[in-house]
DNA sequence: CATTTATCGATTTTCTAATATATTTTCGAT
DNA sequence: ATCGAAAATATATTAGAAAATCGATAAATG
């Protein structure tokens, strides 16, 4: 009877929502979004269709449908006639981002844990040894594979948090994950990770396996709370880009 | 240098989100939104865009961004290339759903009365008012006023946890609120009022107004959950609409 | 003369209408 | 009955027209 909630466990590794690009709508959304999270649409561009459709290759009415998902889950903004640009970034939005999804983070993560499974901890496994795996390759190539320890990052948070039996809760906790994610890619653009998140990582994953969900869940917190601060400093001491309104778009003056 | 949280107290009894329907598409999405809500689509049904054209009065284009938007918020889901229809119903999605709100709304309860503020107290009291004379009101004429009091209901909750700060906290409970209002309007269709959700409402203000966030969460609590247990009763009894696919549109066969 | 207000044109956004693509149903043959 | 092909239906997309906004210049006012 019950239907879809085949984000939580049956694919461990797989990629984010939708999954394949059955529709050109799709296609734009994932490829916006994640031109979006990755940086190279500035906080606060302006969005103009025609420029876009010649980015992507897409027509109009796919590439409007994308923006309009996309401003539910805060990632363009739309007012009234005026089109749609990339939503700013500030300090206050990233504590108040962080603060929620450190809320759900953590609840996900006790239920999870308290919930325990074969399957949830092979996948956990799984995850973190994909992770680990891309950590080295990335200590050999630093810029190379950004984009794909971005993806296991967030297959192995994602897979840490899957059983917890609650796809809303994931659903809306994806929606933070990936303004997280923005934020902290903004920065890692120019730096490289300031500290072993690789050992936290573990850390989180041998307290998840030993069903210490206490202990996990204040390590998930200390981890998720350390980024935010090494990006709110990072976000102090470079201003840029911080709300700049239109950037990118200079072309005309 | 911040920009908008003006949702927070500005304006108390403010509609939803966009306010004003500055274009067709903000129109779609609020009447169709509506709709939904309020059960006039039904659970499942298939959304189809030439009936929507026809009932809206309004081109596709603009209801395909509409409907794009509501799949974001989880109010309908569109599947590859086969269209849109209304999100299916079911008692596991109704427990998902109110206990992720209780987690949202808890939190953003406490931190609303802990900041405590004038202007958050009259805003409280004012919109308190406002639900007690649509209750009056709905007492003389049961059926009526039902569209109305929702409002004001949504009012006082949303006056209650406005002042906590946080955007995302209060943009992600809204989300939810809008499906638990579907679950509970579903059976308010058929059904009175089944408690005394006047004296719960008096009482969580109380807590609030005198910065007792203990007893102001407990209740809030308490009072979320009686309404998702009366609701489920009422599902378990008449598991009509509970995931029916195809339904309304038995126009063919 | 400086500042504000009004107006026009260019650009952009929004929407309608028509085309192409995919899915579902129907119908006939095995 | 079951399967497969073809028609019918619906969806997704493109192209083009209408409405609105923005910027610049000109007129009016203090």
């Amino acid at each position: 009877m019950r239907s879809r909630l085949k984000e939580t466990l049956d694919v461990p590794a797989a990629r984010d929502e939708g999954d394949a690009d059955k529709t050109l709508t799709e296609r734009a959304f994932r490829l916006i979004r994640d031109d979006i999270v990755a940086g190279r649409l500035a906080p606060g561009e302006k969005l103009r269709i025609d420029p876009l459709r010649k980015r992507y290759d897409i027509g109009a009415s796919p590439l409007r449908e994308a923006l309009s998902r996309l401003s539910s889950d805060g990632m363009v903004e739309t007012e009234g006639q005026r089109g749609f640009h990339v939503s700013p970034i500030s300090l206050d939005a990233l504590w108040d981002i962080t603060e929620t999804r450190l809320l759900l983070e953590g609840h996900a993560l006790r239920r999870s844990i308290e919930r325990g499974g074969d399957d949830w901890e092979s996948a956990v496994v799984a995850a973190y040894h994909r992770l680990h795996r891309a950590e080295q390759r990335r200590r050999a190539a630093p810029e190379a594979g950004l984009d794909d320890w971005e993806d296991r990052n967030r297959d192995f948070h994602d897979a840490l948090i899957g059983n917890c039996g609650q796809p809303w809760l994931l659903r809306l906790r994806r929606i933070l994950y990936h303004q997280h994610e923005r934020y902290r890619r903004l920065v890692l653009l120019k730096r490289p990770i300031p500290r072993d998140v690789e050992a936290e990582h573990k850390a989180i994953m041998d307290a998840a396996l030993a069903r210490d969900a206490d202990t996990a869940c204040r390590l998930s917190d200390a981890h998720i709370l350390r980024t935010a601060e090494a990006i709110a400093e990072f976000v102090a001491k470079h201003p840029a880009g911080a709300a700049p309104e239109a950037e990118g778009a200079a072309r005309r003056a």
